[in-house]
This record gives structure tokens, C-alpha cells and sequence, in this order.
DNA sequence: TTGTACGACTTACAGCGTAAGAACGGCCGA
DNA sequence: TCGGCCGTTCTTACGCTGTAAGTCGTACAA
């Protein structure tokens, strides 16, 4: 089977998938396809177009998913959509851990990418929005319209089950509040999802924060 | 002047304003120290730690500027001091666009994030939330409460104004909400801050969007 | 049969992070 | 004054990265 630029992306995600995004390198992915790192430079411009590249497969995957969800014909209940959408949209994500990583890196759009915001845009048109509140809907959503969100600290990261106490009260001094509501809340389920503390309890009481205001602010214009 | 961990790091910090952070290299930060890249070693353990460390020094310096900030005594006001506080850390990190980037991929948690969030808990604890509560909105409030969010698209991105109209016939009928939107909102200020479109005007929407959402969850509870 | 274009390969290079150990300089006990 | 030590810096070298340049075999058109 001869290389193709569709064969060396679906071996990048292949790749990526199995040993993170840090383990695709342009000899290990050509190693990957029985061929040589320089020969992968004929189907493809350079690395950066790999990861762009596999950023469109990712989001033409999700795309395909989503588009699987039978929408309601009216348009009247977009949150329920929106909602279903953006959540389907994570599950693809949570397949392809390293994927949020890269999206973010990504400054050319990719067209799939275009298509998931416009078909999601085209929902709250329908469910009433006006052009100017759509567009700050997408602001607002931001990264999370696509599935995750980026935490820039985990509560619950590093240290064991045991450690954890003590470094707790270790810190008690330096962070009162931190420790006093990581004590409360005893939040150390192991189920952590995308990202790095991003669950998916958190990820839609975020989510649905932001739909619910979106709404109210759609009834008051 | 000898070497030491805070040169190396205020080092770092300075190469990455003026040259960006992909020409933060160990050579380079040496040279601009007047050392050589392995002298560095003996005050920093690898590249990951210097990462860390200017996490950690840019962090610091949004300490700094919002610790200045007088806060009102009651607490009443919640929502108040913290849009405030999150608007100044934003502040900060306009000038050093470069560091969104790098706070999202660091995974050890510096003490002065910490410090920050620990402080912007103790204005919600104090404005009446619950542990649990506080909880949930800081994973909805996620990065922004650091002042910045990623957008996924650049809706103004690409091309100069001239092609802009062009381009976006081309792609209406592939994307007709998107260009939609985009032709009615001719959202072509070209004083977009930070990240990829992600200017002040948006940010504030977004994140008053969610103080709004959490103010009424805080009532409700 | 010969030219031409495609597609894969070989070789090579500069730049990266950093391991290992040598060399320097200043202080301290003899 | 003289070692010796030790904190700090430098030299050298290695493996890895992305990729520029050029070579080779094959398939097909003239």
C-alpha cells in the first residue's frame, strides 16, 4: 500500500494515540509505516501540517458523530442540542487524550474545525440568537464549545492516596482556603477525564453555567 | 554578577517577551546571561524547571498587582473583587503573551498560582459560597480565572482586510452561518489581545456571563 | 526505446536538551 | 605560604529532532 497524505495522518493519531502526542516524531511515524522519516516529506509539507492535518481528522471524527444526533426540527429547546452536541463532541476528545493539547497549538484553522462552529452556530440562530449574541457565544464558550476545558491547577494531582493528608495540612498555613475546601471536599475520584482535573461532573456544571446565561440573555434581547 | 536561579529566570522571562517562547532555548538564555547553556544546570535542574520557575515568576508578578487591590471589607460584593482582580491578572499577562502557552502545559502547580487561586477562593468563601460551590466555579471558570481563554478558531484570522471579503464569498457556501455572522458583525478590530481573538470586549462577556451564573446559583443555594 | 515524472530512499546538517567530567577561583586549616 | 577543598563555570560529546539536497528505481508516454 503506497503513502498517501491520508495514510500518514490516520498513522499520526495512530501513533499519538498510543504513545501521547510526545512520541510522534517524523521517524517514529514514518517507522510506523514501513517507510523512511524523508519519504513522509513528498505527502506532507513539514510537521506542522502533520498536526494540522490531525487536527481536521479529529475534528472530522467528532463531526461525524455529531452529525449522527437527530436534531429537533424546530430549533425551539438549542440548549438541549447545543448540549448533546458539545458532549458528544468530549467523548470523541476523551478517545484522543493528547488531542486538547494540540488544538490549542493550532493557529491555521482547520476547515473541519469551521464546519463543527458553523453547524453549532447555526443551532443558536435557529433557537433565536441574533448574530452579535451568537458570536459572543462563541467567545464564551470558547475551547469548551469543542469538549474541554484546560485547568491551570489540579487540586488533586500528584502525591498518593496517603501523602495526600499530609501534604494537606502541610499547606494549611500557606492556603487556608485551598486546603479547607479540598478537605470538604474530598475530591479524589480517580475518574478524571480530559485534561488535567477536568471531569465531567465539572465540565458541564461549566457548560451548562454558560448555556443557562446564554439564554437568559437571548429572552432579554 | 554570578549566576543564580532568579537571574536564570528573569532571564527567561526576557527572552521570551522580546523573542517569543519558541526562542527560549538553553543556549540562548546562556548567552544572554554571558554564560554558557550548561553553566545553567547548577542553578536549574532541566528546561521543564525553568518553565516551571517562570510559571512561577509570572504568577508572582499578578500576586503583586492584584494583592495591591483594596478589598471591601464586608465581602458583600463578591462578584465585584473578583472580576476585578481577574481583569488585573489579566492585565499582566498582555504583557507576556507568550505565557498563556506555557502555563497550560505545565502539570506541577507553582505556589504562586496557588497563592492566587487561594485568595480569589477566600473572596467567594467570604461573599457567601459554599465549599462546594466554590468548587465548581473554579473548575467553570477554569483558565479565565487567570485572566485568559483559548480560542479554538480565529474568526478575524488570515489574510489581509482586502482578501478578507473575498475569501469569505468563497466559503459561504460551505460555512453560510459562520460567514453570516461574521459579515454582519464585520468584527475586524485589529486590537485582538491575547491568545487568537481573544480581546477584552469578549473576555469580559464571557466572564461576566459566568460571575452572573454563579451569583444566582449562590442565591438559589 | 527513450524521456519524464513520480515516489521512495540515502546522506547529511544544524540545532536541541543534557550527561560526564575537567578547569577555575576563592576560602580555610596547617 | 602552601596545599586542598568545594562551589561554580566551562568543554566536550552524544543522541535526538526536523528537514535540505540529491539519488535511485519504476511506470508510463512518446
Amino acid at each position: 500500500m503506497p503513502l498517501s497524505r491520508e495514510r500518514v495522518l490516520r498513522a499520526a493519531v495512530s501513533v499519538a494515540d498510543s504513545g501521547g502526542i510526545e512520541s510522534l516524531t517524523m521517524r517514529r511515524l514514518a517507522e510506523h509505516l514501513g517507510a523512511e522519516a524523508m519519504s513522509l516529506y513528498y505527502h506532507v509539507t513539514n510537521k506542522e501540517d502533520v498536526l494540522d492535518g490531525v487536527v481536521d481528522l479529529i475534528a472530522t471524527e467528532i463531526n461525524e458523530v455529531v452529525e449522527r444526533i437527530d436534531v429537533p426540527a424546530d430549533g425551539a429547546d438549542w440548549k438541549k442540542a447545543v448540549r448533546q452536541r458539545i458532549l458528544s463532541a468530549r467523548e470523541v476528545l476523551l478517545r484522543h487524550r493528547w488531542a486538547p493539547g494540540v488544538f490549542e497549538t493550532r493557529t491555521n484553522t482547520s476547515p473541519a474545525v469551521l464546519r463543527y462552529y458553523d453547524a453549532l452556530l447555526g443551532m443558536m440562530l435557529a433557537g433565536g440568537f441574533s448574530y452579535d449574541l451568537a458570536h459572543h457565544a462563541m467567545h464564551a464558550l470558547g475551547s469548551r464549545a469543542l469538549g474541554f476545558t484546560q485547568e491551570l491547577f489540579d487540586p488533586s494531582g500528584g502525591g498518593g492516596a496517603t501523602d495526600q493528608a499530609a501534604d494537606l495540612a502541610e499547606m494549611a498555613g500557606q492556603f487556608p482556603h485551598l486546603v479547607g475546601m479540598l478537605t470538604e471536599i474530598a475530591h479524589d475520584d480517580p475518574d478524571s477525564t480530559l485534561g488535567w482535573c477536568d471531569d465531567q461532573t465539572e465540565f458541564e456544571f461549566g457548560l451548562d453555567l454558560i448555556l443557562d446565561g446564554l439564554d437568559r440573555a437571548r429572552e432579554r434581547a
